[in-house]
DNA sequence: CACGTCACCTGCGTGC
DNA sequence: TGCACGCAGGTGACGT
């Protein structure tokens, strides 16, 4: 599910929640959910720990705690929600981190991620059907992130720097875009709406792209990422409630529908074994390789 | 270094 | 209805 504005929506909506508390307990249900340390240290290192505040970098979910970090990857398929401790745990739930009662009051939040009656007795609950979602429990957060890209909103990233970074490789643009030692946080969903907004072919070697292109690029990129934020992300089938960017999609999962720009059909192809969509008209080609 | 393939998992939609 | 198949927002380990 989630790329980088489906988990800033959810670090956003669960930080009030969060903040502050104490964990008391880890229930692991599925012991390969832990990527570090093991369910008996996990355990014990978690137990006791305040949350001293809530982030995200990349498509990682990230709890500060007093003496260490935790990281959360949710992959394909995970999500995070607070529920109340009393609730059975569902079928994908993978792991249970039962909180502190809370001091104050957290605001109310009318969304569905946050069920009202848990606010006293609550959970952060990780949900994941697939069982690709990944957690850390490490010390120096820098030993799981330390590979990762620039975040697409951060200083560094300027048209510039993008420029002389797909000049600095000779790829597909598009798989180079998915690849987060690259940039931080795009996934197929995003990197597809950024192409087309930027008229830019998926397809497209980086180091033909012009200074023009990639300041489209990095227009087009920080904007769409900014409009899947403000809606909340995008919410596909039973996973991930409450986003709206599905239903402002320009390309993905569009194919055989008209280009939003200039009504020609959108086609599908397979770029690295994922799923691309693009407009055949508005991004254009003269070669390929 | 760039790219292809497979693996990790479950569940849903489609077509026969 | 049953069943096989293809598909899914991600990443990492291989081999060429």
């Amino acid at each position: 599910m989630p790329e980088l504005p489906e988990v800033e929506t959810i670090a956003r909506k669960l930080k009030p929640h969060l903040l502050g508390k104490m964990i008391m307990e880890a229930d692991v249900r599925w012991a390969r959910t832990l990527a570090f340390p093991n369910p008996r240290k996990f355990k014990s290192q978690i137990k006791g720990q305040e949350i001293k505040d809530v982030t995200r970098r990349a498509k990682f979910f990230i709890m500060q705690l007093s003496d260490y970090s935790l990281l959360i990857h949710l992959r394909m398929s995970g999500d995070l929600l607070i529920k109340d401790s009393k609730i059975k745990p569902e079928k994908h739930d993978r792991l249970i981190l039962k909180l502190q009662s809370a001091k104050s009051s957290a605001p109310e939040d009318p969304s569905n991620l946050v069920h009202a009656a848990a606010l006293r007795r609550a959970s952060l609950v990780f949900n994941d059907t697939r069982k690709f979602g990944r957690v850390w429990l490490v010390s120096d957060a820098a030993e799981v992130l330390g590979r990762l890209g620039p975040e697409p909103f951060s200083k560094k990233f300027t048209p510039k720097w993008l420029h002389t970074a797909l000049h600095s490789k000779h790829r597909q643009i598009k798989p180079l875009l998915l690849d987060q030692t690259f940039l931080a946080g795009l996934g197929n969903i995003y990197t597809d709406e950024s192409l087309n907004v930027a008229k830019v072919h998926p397809l497209m070697i980086s180091d033909a792209v012009t200074v023009k292109q990639a300041e489209a690029l990095h227009n087009a990129i920080r904007n769409v990422l900014k409009e899947g934020i403000r809606r909340n992300g995008a919410s596909f089938d039973w996973v991930y409630r409450g986003g709206e960017f599905q239903n402002y999609f320009r390309v993905y999962d569009r194919a055989g529908k008209p280009c939003p720009t200039c009504g020609t059909n959108i086609e599908r192809i397979l770029v690295g074994q994922r799923s691309t969509h693009f407009c055949p008209n508005c991004q254009t080609i003269s070669f390929v390789s």
